[in-house]
Parts: C-alpha cells; sequence; structure tokens
DNA sequence: ATTCATAATTATTGATGCATAATATTGACT
DNA sequence: AGTCAATATTATGCATCAATAATTATGAAT
C-alpha cells in the first residue's frame, strides 16, 4: 500500500523549508551563490518551484537577491547580529509588558509549567535548549499579536545565520533559569513594567555571555 | 529614437509594486481574490513573474496565499490595526531613543530642517503628509538598523490597506506639528527616555484621533 | 607584456504547455 | 422538491523551453 502523498504544503514551501534547514546547518554559507539549476536537479524538481522558494527565503532575509546574479546567503556581520538582537529584545520585552497585562490564570500558569519543565532539564542542554524556545513562543503567543509573531520568528532566523548564534552559551544555564524566575514572578505579580524590564535584563545578559 | 528599456528591477519587483499600488488605491479590495491569468494578461505578461510577484507581497502580509486556491488580498480586522500600530510606536520610539544617543549635530540639524519645512506646509496637507512621512523615515534612517527600516516599512503597507489608515485627521495638524516640536526638543537634549516618551506619546494621540 | 575589445559561454529571467486539484454545475434518486 | 453524487470546467502548481544579460576567456593592438 502506497503512502498518499497529500500535499499539505505546495513543492515550493517544502523546498523553501529543506533549504532553510541547509543554510542554518552551514551547508550553504552565508556569501555562497546559490546555485538554482544544480540544487533544483538535487531534489529532482524543476527550477519553477525552486525559484518561487527562493523569492521566500529573500523575504525572510535569508539570501539576498542580485539582479540577473541570482541569489546568495545573505551574511551578517556583527553589526546586523546586534541590530537583531536588539530588536528582538525590544519586541519580546514588549510581549512582556502585554502578558501581564492582559493574560488568564491559566495562560500563567502554562508558562510556569514550562518553566518547570525547564528547571528539570537543565542536565540535557538539548532539551534545555528547546523548551527554553518553547517559553518564549508561548511568551509570544500570549501576548496575541500575530504581526510580531512573524517578525520575532523572522528575526530568529536570521540570528540563526550565525555561528555563535547561541543566545545561551553552556554556562549560562543556571542564569538564564533565574532571570525566567525573576521574569515569572513579574508576570505573576502582574506588573506589565517589570516584566518588561526582567525581559529585557534577560536578553541583556544573553547578549553580555556572547561576548 | 526607441528608448533604452534598462531593467534596474526584475520584471517581477515592478509587477509587485504595481499591485501594491492596486491594492492600496482599493482597486483590489480586501478579501478578493487575485486573477493570476487575468491580471498577466492585462499587463502582458507571463504568469511566472506574476506569481513571483504574488510570493513577495505575501512575504509583506499584503496579500495571503491559500494552497491550491490561490492568493487573496488580506483584510484586516480592527484588532489587526491596532498590533500593528502598536508595533510601529515600539519600534519608532525604540528609534528615537536610539538617535537621541548616537545621532551627530549633523543628523539633528537634518531632522530639524524637515521640521521646519512641515511646520510651512500646513496649509497644502498633501505636501505635509509626504514630509511628515520623510520626517519619521529620516529618524529611521538615523537610528541605524536596516532590519528595523525592512519591519517598519511593511508594517506601515499593512496600515495602508486600510481605508481609515491616515496616521493624521485633518484636525491634527496643529497637535502634531506640537508633538513632533516636543520630540525635537528631547532629541536635541540628547534625552533617549525623553525622546522614546514623546514618540510614544505622538503615536497615541494620532490612535485617540482615530477613534 | 598589458590592456581593451569582442566573442562565447553560462546562468538567470520570462513564456508556454501540461497535469492535477478544487469548485461548480447538472442530473438522478429519494 | 431537495439532496447527494458524478462529471465538467477552471485555475493553480510544476515542468520545459526560449531569450537575454552578465561574466569570462581569448585575441589583437599598443
Amino acid at each position: 500500500m502506497a503512502a498518499i502523498t497529500l500535499t499539505p504544503r505546495a513543492l515550493y514551501e517544502e523546498v523553501a523549508e529543506l533549504l532553510r534547514q541547509r543554510i542554518f546547518a552551514r551547508e550553504l554559507e552565508p556569501g555562497s551563490w546559490i546555485d538554482e539549476v544544480k540544487i533544483a536537479e538535487a531534489y529532482g524538481i524543476s527550477r519553477t518551484p525552486m525559484r518561487e522558494a527562493l523569492k521566500v527565503l529573500a523575504a525572510e532575509g535569508l539570501v539576498t537577491m542580485k539582479v540577473r546574479r541570482g541569489a546568495y546567503v545573505t551574511e551578517v556581520n556583527e553589526k546586523d547580529l546586534n541590530d537583531v538582537y536588539h530588536l528582538l529584545a525590544l519586541l519580546e520585552s514588549d510581549a512582556a509588558g502585554v502578558v501581564a497585562e492582559r493574560a488568564t490564570d491559566a495562560d500563567l500558569q502554562s508558562l510556569a509549567d514550562l518553566h518547570q519543565s525547564l528547571e528539570q532539564s537543565q542536565a540535557d542542554r538539548e532539551t534545555f535548549f528547546r523548551i527554553n524556545e518553547e517559553f518564549h513562543q508561548r511568551l509570544l503567543q500570549l501576548a496575541d499579536n500575530r504581526w510580531r509573531e512573524q517578525m520575532v520568528a523572522d528575526l530568529r532566523k536570521v540570528m540563526k545565520l550565525n555561528r555563535h548564534q547561541s543566545l545561551l552559551k553552556s554556562g549560562r544555564i543556571t542564569e538564564s533559569l533565574q532571570e525566567h524566575r525573576l521574569l515569572l514572578q513579574a508576570l505573576q505579580a502582574r506588573d506589565p513594567s517589570a516584566s518588561a524590564q526582567r525581559m529585557r535584563e534577560h536578553f541583556q545578559s544573553g547578549l553580555e555571555a556572547a561576548n
């Protein structure tokens, strides 16, 4: 019985996702040109969905398109990373403030639950990273602004272009947990400006740890 | 002698811009499906650049793509507009703070010059709107964060999807000028938090005027 | 020998054709 | 008469083909 290949996403979306993975894995390096024909052939597809995928990635900022030259993986320098990080801090801090204002008790509880999982996952770095992402993601969802969610998602992708993008260095797990605890307290106290401030501090220490 | 049609932008970029104009002019109404073939034929082009243009607009949030159904002009409800406006206020306020910190005297002077033009253009609403846009644009440029500039540009496009998007209602010109004056003073005083605060207030009164 | 110009090659951009999925229409059955 | 099913139509998505621009290589002239 053959597996039915239902088409949840269009092919160009699939290709875009594959390319994203390869870019994040540094298989396609920043600055290197993307050979439409070569990759399309490798995937066994035509160049049309390939080109449409590149347009999508260009919109996300992962690749840059030059007229009559094609697409290359976007190069981000130190300043770009700082700029992007600055915006992430700004957007997520504001999100924290909004959540402190508007979240229901159940919403805050779901964040507390995620934090609890985080506390218990210290041993396994991989798990820690994953749940940490989930925590931030959940907070954004609670802030309930789809445009912000989209922007943060795009900015995070750009951050991943860099080799040293780990928002959390190995030794930072303990401090990070403490910062999350403080943030959670501020949220539960329904203190918007304190919540935003805690999130700003969280990002600030993340930046310092990266240097 | 025939005019040389040099190709500064690719065709799909041209088409994207044309579609943008038609969307902003409400010639293509929110919620209405975009007929690839019809529009491509009307422009005398093939469907390929048309489809690529739609991908670009989708990334900007102007159109929404449904698999196997095509693209329709994004519908923005009241909440969407509030959400987008909130983010614009956040990003531009932060930009004002950054400018207060880092701009050179010459930079601030260029803003002051623009403000001066603004003061003198009260009579002509069209001119006022244009220079006002320029002022905000200039401030963003001075904040020197290309990712923010991109995001603000996209958000502004979404705002333009709505009929009542005028950030400045007719009667608001006087108040708006006063708010700009206060902002400029805070910038010249090199006071980041005050500058950000003035910009927040500027957006806040813009929102109130819209209701 | 070096530089400029011309030609050839290569890759992107745009057009067209085909397959498929979704919707609409028509007909039959309850 | 209304509802459901089957068929036809239409539009999207993908593949292939042609044209064009840019780059590189080769050759000639200074």
